[in-house]
DNA sequence: AACAATACCAAGCAAGCGCTTGGTTTGTAA
DNA sequence: TTACAAACCAAGCGCTTGCTTGGTATTGTT
């Protein structure tokens, strides 16, 4: 199972859209038009000219600019969250359930999808308050998923902090990275998970 | 040496606006709004109906809006370093300086000068690149002193992880607690700041 | 070939935006 | 009292915004 099959798989289950079709390439685009501009100063006339048609066209394939925003938000999370299950059925140990959570994080970020996954993280502010319970249900699958880890970490002995509160500063560290982390930099994605690890005292592995 | 006298003494030297003046008000009021609603969306008309003035009054004090940014971002970089650099002078070890550091950095992010914090972080796409250029300055000032203290604590054996890394993750870390640290909730800042620690391996101080 | 559905264009509307303008009020000091 | 600057108001200009409308290609199905 590769993360391109995953992705494949999902596009035939219409979770999320095909990329090579209008639908899918717009959302690309907007997230990276979102990512540079912010939601706000992308107007939806940049919105088409990225792929290419007029302004109001857009509006045949969405009610709202909001709403590319949300399908955005909701493809990158349904996206990352199975990519990030498939990373945890590899792992058998805690450890190596954490090491798999924090680089499949930093992948999601720093990755391919790492323009959606800024969108998702920054622009939060910009979904109407309907919208962002949508997203909200979306998410909690995947911070479940955390919180079960942290959890075993927490019963093995290996970590004393709360995992709630773990969980959260991890967020932050970890969304951050999307500002300053250059694939091109020192360390690639591998080395600043051993780090991290580190970091938390779960060194050895 | 209070935190008021602090404030005070800048006001003092003109190197920020008093809060009991038009100009002070408006810059508290519009770091609010910024904050609850983001800068693009917030309009001309909703900063000056905050201190009750007529929208076009407000470039009599200003001279555009990016300008009102600005001044939130300047202020409270200056105001907050000042803060950092007098708590960083009542500790005398590396821990206890570390210590002093991140109680500073959470006090300015979730205490009187929070949502001014919160701009300065999360609103920063929204300048000119003058402007970035400017602030980015003043902040130099402010991860200086992070960063020796980082060092410090590298040398003194403390940490083994590269202290560039470190202040980058807490930089993340500690400015998402704006997203969802209350502080009627379970802990106060030292608690947290005390976990923080114990996080990083600098439990015992 | 005929038809319907899908995808798109060209034009523009109503509303809201940052900011300007010309003039009035308020505060201060001689 | 007079003089003058600082602070503010009322009105609105020019522009951009998200989105709508009516019509035209393009595509797929039978």
């Amino acid at each position: 199972m590769t993360p391109q099959s995953i992705l494949a798989e999902l596009v035939e289950e219409s979770r999320i859209s095909d990329p090579t079709g209008a639908r899918g390439r717009l959302l690309r685009a907007a997230a990276r038009l979102f990512r540079e501009k912010g939601y706000e100063r992308t107007t939806v006339r940049d919105l088409a000219a990225a792929i290419g048609i007029q302004s109001g066209s857009l509006f045949h394939h969405f009610r709202s600019k909001e709403d590319i925003l949300k399908a955005v938000m909701e493809e990158t999370i349904v996206l990352n969250t199975e990519l990030m299950r498939h990373a945890l059925r590899q792992a058998s140990t805690p450890v190596e359930r954490m090491w798999a959570l924090i680089r499949s994080e930093l992948e999601s970020i720093n990755g391919q999808t790492g323009e959606a996954m800024a969108v998702l993280v920054f622009e939060w502010r910009s979904l109407s308050g309907d919208a962002q319970r949508d997203i909200l249900k979306l998410r909690d699958v995947y911070e479940a998923m955390w919180l079960e880890v942290l959890g075993e970490l927490k019963s093995a002995g290996k970590m004393s902090a709360d995992p709630f509160l773990t969980r959260r500063m991890l967020t932050g560290a970890l969304s951050w990275t999307v500002t300053w982390y250059r694939p091109d930099g020192p360390r690639n994605l591998d080395d600043m998970t051993d780090e991290v690890m580190a970091m938390l005292g779960l060194g050895e592995r």
